[in-house]
DNA sequence: CTATAAATTCTCACTTTGAGCATAATGAGG
DNA sequence: CCTCATTATGCTCAAAGTGAGAATTTATAG
């Protein structure tokens, strides 16, 4: 009488190699696209638990081990991309998986940089050209067309607070508020692949390279998480190898939030909170003179509810003065 | 060839009323249990969204509609209330919506007492009895009955993380942490229904009130979510009246997150974001001077990218001195 | 020996917290 | 009318935390 109904596992594993965080992807197993996250269907008799069902996947299309795995979201939208080509009634449940840098896939899956998916998220440099020269522009026309006033001004704001604006800054945790903005504004491919009936063949918003499915999406949504969570939880050890220096560590942060640190305030922040100590053995340096290495006390996890990075050289995040 | 697969969409609709915070319940539609969450299966021809499905099945269940709605998290455990009787595989998608108080169900659904049915959350007069006298040493035997030192060392070190100890205070996000942490060391009703197998028709722990299937977990997940999201999201004003007194605002803050806050620097910290500003009206106070009464500053989020309450009382978080 | 590159230490002014005292405005009881 | 209990609202102060950047140290490359 009704519709199947089926679940998919997608999984956002993420790395920082060459402080540049990366996701793994898979040549797309169902259909022809080139890049996917790696996914499966769940098996209701095999899976004992969802997660584990992501595991099994993740296990038989890149051969990785997941030592830290998180669900993120669950998207079911039924003209999202989230119905197969026979029918059926998709949902995907999608997870954060963090790995360390040297865990690489060997031939099954290839690290790509998540920036070269989101490329209006990395703020290192600055404000990047996509964002100044291509989005925030057509932002405008977006805003601009808008039918009446009303819509104007509520279009006029929401840009505001998710890119930023002269009253509100750069908020990095929003990754995907500005993406779902984007999709509205008709600003990324995914927005032209589900209107297929309507408005066909758009002109490729050209800054633009989607993954298969709804996978930027979930790329998005993991990485926004992360972002938030880095603040008060000791996430980035995952990513880092047993011993590292005070500077690979503030790279490794920079790299995931996009945005720059002030060098000084960042290492008294992470001392004061206890979480790393110093090994007694030293880096032989890049240049200059050689840093201490240090490891991440697990035993901050046991001290306190919530141990986390902390991120001084933000832009301002609240306004002062009444 | 395979199982069944089902998908439930789930509903913790949460308000406060006379500074208890309470969540709706309606009598099962299923099975034969007294109070359960709002809920119904996701119908995939009907439901254009997930979101869409969860609030017919709450229209029709209670006829209410919700103004703030937010997906939790995907059970799936198989072993976890998670498959019917008929045996096919049914995940659950459990969402957090916030009502004001006086839109009350007229006949369909009840409001409990959310600490009725989560009676360690509640540390408004300090340490609640059920936590002194029957929790913590029940936790104690089963650090205790631990079959090595190991595994002892670690029961205790997550006993006291998640419950506090003298060391880490009460952290009251980790809602979810608890409520597992008593399932596992089976001082709660659930733990026997799931095993029913092996160790069947244990003595009920005693301070213990379930609902139907998963749903106290469901409801510890949402309260959780709360506690955490109202510090850096505008979203008690979703539970208060147009207007409202801000010792009425304090009382709701403390309601949800189970702890009472400094009165002068709550205040300080909501008019310093300029979260409320003052309407000329008084109430007429209950006793004492009158209050002057606030309304919420709906433009606060379009001004800064992260408005929150900020709970200033609360009970050190982070250690002092290295 | 000198210039350069990082790593590490320290300062300093300013904000933000945590606590609590002081003052103001009402209603109730003498 | 005066006093008290009660709640609202203001204000102060010291302790901690933050944002910026100067100063010092230890290597490596000529």
């Amino acid at each position: 009488m009704s519709r199947e109904l089926r679940v998919g596992l997608h999984a956002a594993i993420v790395a920082v190699t060459g402080e540049q965080p990366r996701v793994l992807t898979v040549a797309d197993p169902a259909a022809d696209l080139p890049t996917a996250l790696p996914f499966g269907p769940l098996d209701p008799d095999q899976h004992r638990t969802l997660e584990l069902g992501l595991r099994a996947w993740v296990q038989e299309q890149t051969g990785m081990e997941l030592p830290y795995v998180e669900q993120l979201y669950t998207f079911g939208d039924r003209d999202r991309a989230s119905s197969d080509a026979d029918g059926a009634r998709v949902l995907a449940v999608a997870y954060l998986a963090l790995v360390r840098e040297r865990q690489l896939a060997e031939g099954r899956g290839a690290w790509e940089s998540v920036y070269a998916v989101l490329p209006w998220e990395d703020h290192r440099e600055g404000e990047p050209n996509v964002l100044r020269d291509h989005i925030r522009p057509r932002l405008g026309v977006w805003v601009r067309e808008g039918p009446d006033t009303a819509t104007r001004r509520l279009r006029r704001g929401r840009v505001d607070i998710t890119f930023g604006s002269d009253s509100a800054g750069w908020d990095s945790e929003r990754v995907l508020d500005r993406f779902e903005l984007l999709y509205e504004a008709g600003l990324v491919a995914e927005a032209y692949r589900d209107r297929a009936g309507s408005a066909r063949a758009q002109p490729d918003p050209g800054f633009d390279e989607p993954l298969a499915l709804d996978h930027r999406r979930i790329l998005a949504t993991a990485l926004g998480r992360l972002r938030g969570k880095l603040k008060y939880r000791p996430l980035v050890f995952e990513l880092l190898p047993e011993a590292f220096t005070l500077l690979r560590l503030q790279r490794t942060v920079e790299a995931l939030v996009g945005v720059r640190l002030h060098k000084q305030n960042f290492r008294r922040l992470v001392e004061r909170g206890r979480l790393v100590e110093g090994t007694g053995r030293l880096e032989s340096a890049t240049g200059g003179r050689p840093a201490e290495l240090f490891r991440f006390r697990r035993e901050v996890l046991h001290e306190r509810p919530a141990p986390g990075v902390g991120l001084p050289g933000l832009p301002p995040k609240r306004s002062r003065r009444a």
